[in-house]
DNA sequence: CGATAAATTGAGCCCAATCAAGGCAAGTGG
DNA sequence: CCACTTGCCTTGATTGGGCTCAATTTATCG
């Protein structure tokens, strides 16, 4: 790629952003060397275990975040503590809410994740003069509401069945966007995540995974990892039109 | 404001845009004279009887469009013909998805509705040179994505009653932003589109309004003229925190 | 007014929630 | 090394909220 064989002959690019996974992905990528380098003056980078917090519900928005590594997830709550995940982001991702200064929902992390924080007054300063950053972070947002509108529908009208085939569908091909037939992966989230992220109970879950295993359409080993057979079988069963 | 103001004086405003409601709303509010000269001569205005489609899921995106008048709702179906709506739209707001080719989901009218087609190419084109157009795309997309992501948690985690409050709640505050505690309005929706809203049945959306009508929250005449007498109550049931 | 669609109401059932018990693995302390 | 705790998951028994099927009432419109 153009972009990267200019980067490796160009020693203004920050060194933090020089090894970085996330550089031409997310929103990095479209920011020249002369931006990266003064964003770079002002991010950090965190680590942060999972289950960890990095912005609750309701809290005022100061900085905003790249995913370097690990998932992240979205979750919004009902006053009497009942709550749903709205959204599942991964490496490269970016997180963060432009134009606002109260976040509507809490980010948590999933896993162990490292992500690249940025005060939100640098961003908010540059995307006025990089039409490309805009156009990327409209790009996010844009996907971001195809994908949180395909979960309407999981929500809506799917069966506990269909609902647990459509995440392991998600979980599939997000971490293995090869496509191929037999995967295998680990989960990124607790049963009780799941049941959050599906709008149902531990319980249930679990018992949809056990009759999935027992079809022999996926086989779980240490509760975590899991390998499917056969990815068309399971969007099948997840009601994916392909 | 200044810009109508401007528009007054200014007899380069195309015609068709002079006594247009969007003119300050939407996109167009980001245009100029010339840039609004410039797309009128390729927008059309088109009436749509409730019903009727403005474009189906899967099919090509041709052109973009802003409401004028009247409710859009955007569905998504299942194979076996199971829908859900993911997102509601009023006047003034744009319909279309940039930088995709074809529509994850169908556009219909609940309502009769009058929009303002233009062409996608044409804007696709003007985005480019206008950095305000593509603030205010980006700006409702992430409205958009707000709303989406409330209404995640309302599918995911709502009981069958807080759901029908939460969608009596949503319309009223929409159709009448003034946040008064006393209200009536037309729900702009049957029976079947509320159910495909919330992802009930028209059954349970009708005995769950009959439950709120016996109990004062609300009062029905002809089956879609509503009044509410309490917001706060409503709220309260739909467990919104305010 | 009659025809047709839309909404309500009722009866029964089923899927997922609830309540409860137990398994399994990793960590902790004696 | 073993007893005990803790977190996470599974499984079973029971309940109940919302779905299904069916009948009736109400609104709409020619």
């Amino acid at each position: 790629m153009d972009a990267l064989r200019k980067d490796i002959h160009n020693s203004d690019l920050p060194i933090v952003c020089r090894s970085c996974e996330a550089r031409h992905g997310g929103i990095c990528g479209a920011l020249t060397p002369e931006q990266l380098a003064e964003l770079s003056r002002y991010t950090t980078r965190r680590t942060i275990e999972a289950g960890g917090e990095l912005h609750g519900q309701g809290e005022p928005i100061h900085s905003y975040a790249n995913i370097l590594r690990g998932v992240v997830k979205l979750t919004k709550m009902l006053p009497d503590g009942r709550q749903q995940i709205v959204g599942l982001q991964f490496a490269p991702d970016f997180i963060g809410r432009p134009f606002s200064t109260e976040s509507a929902l809490s980010a948590d992390a999933a896993t162990a994740i490292e992500v690249c924080a940025l005060p939100k007054a640098a961003l908010d300063r540059m995307v006025n003069n990089a039409p490309d950053l805009e156009r990327r972070l409209h790009n996010q947002t844009l996907v971001e509401l195809d994908e949180a509108r395909d979960w309407m529908l999981t929500l809506g009208r799917k069966t506990a069945r269909e609902k647990v085939a459509s995440f392991l569908y998600l979980i599939a091909t997000h971490i293995d966007p090869s496509q191929a037939e037999v995967m295998d992966f680990e989960l990124p989230l607790t049963r009780q995540d799941i049941g959050d992220f599906l709008g149902l109970t531990i319980e249930t879950v679990s018992r949809q995974m056990t009759k999935l295993r027992q079809e022999k359409v996926i086989h779980v080993e240490n509760n975590r990892s899991v390998t499917v057979h056969d990815l068309s079988r399971l969007a099948e069963i997840a009601g994916i039109d392909c």
